[in-house]
DNA sequence: CTTAGATAGTTCATTGATGCACTATCACCG
DNA sequence: CGGTGATAGTGCATCAATGAACTATCTAAG
């Protein structure tokens, strides 16, 4: 039928550049709907979970300049998302006495109990994701991923 | 020094379930801001230039709503950037003589230049970006990238 | 000490995406 | 024909993220 192959059945087809950088941004935009998913009926959101996960394993309050620079975000966006994280009781804005610029988000005690339950579901979740690949997959799917980020 | 692996130099680490999932977001991430910067030049985004892509290949104006299931959007959502892209002057907004309650969104001359600048930068960076890839990797990161989009 | 420059936080506008509510229209059933 | 339910598009509120502009404060140089 089709003859155009001069090598019979190659084991893999040639990797179309176009499909394998839109599956990539496919696979993580599903994983990361995932992982959303999990967290969501606990009224928190990654980024909310990402600055909790900061605060928690900081054990203390940390300046918001901070937390821009561990979640490698503009500065404006932590305001915005401490914003709602003190409306929703979690986290609590503290002023910094040797600095007088310097505003230190502090977690509350309810903050710290969502953060247990947020990364509890997050964890399980990600259990699930990883399970669906086998072993040898993720090997390589690490090794290749990380040139890309490099 | 360290001789708790009873394997001896084991050629891969065990892959961590959080490890890998978040070096899959952020390896997407950082490719995402690539493809992103790569065609914002032209004052495009990818958002913008999907929508292009579909009427461009479509031949023919397009209601909204198939916009929205091809992007697997909302359709408020389309209805947002087709604003923009109609107030950018590369899309046009045109009655269905057939159904009174679609619109249909078709491309002007300005958008048909527009959209074939964007896919030739938006193919550039692509290819960039996969031949930091080792086609070697490339295949098995295919492979188990599809696993997570089912 | 004073000033010039860097840093911390906020505000606002914009982009992108979601979900809900609402209007207009269509299609089908009786 | 009339009503009922599905479909198309929009408007609005919300979340997340960016970038520019602005205020307050700190720091260092002179």
């Amino acid at each position: 039928m089709n003859n155009r192959a001069r090598k019979r059945s190659p084991p893999r087809r040639a990797p179309a550049p176009d499909v394998l950088v839109f599956s990539l941004l496919g696979a993580a935009g599903a994983v990361e709907a995932r992982l959303e998913a999990a967290v969501s009926p606990l009224g928190l959101s990654l980024a909310k979970l990402g600055l909790l996960r900061l605060l928690a394993e900081a054990k203390q309050p940390l300046p918001l300049s901070e937390l821009a620079q561990h979640q490698r975000c503009v500065r404006s966006n932590i305001t915005q998302i401490v914003d709602r994280l003190e409306k929703d009781g979690l986290v609590r804005r503290r002023a910094d006495a040797d600095d007088r610029r310097s505003v230190r988000a502090a977690l509350t005690p309810a903050g710290e109990r969502v953060y247990a339950r947020g990364m509890r579901a997050l964890a399980h979740a990600q259990r699930a994701i990883a399970s669906s690949l086998r072993s040898a997959d993720a090997d390589n799917l690490q090794a290749a991923l990380d040139t890309l980020t490099r």
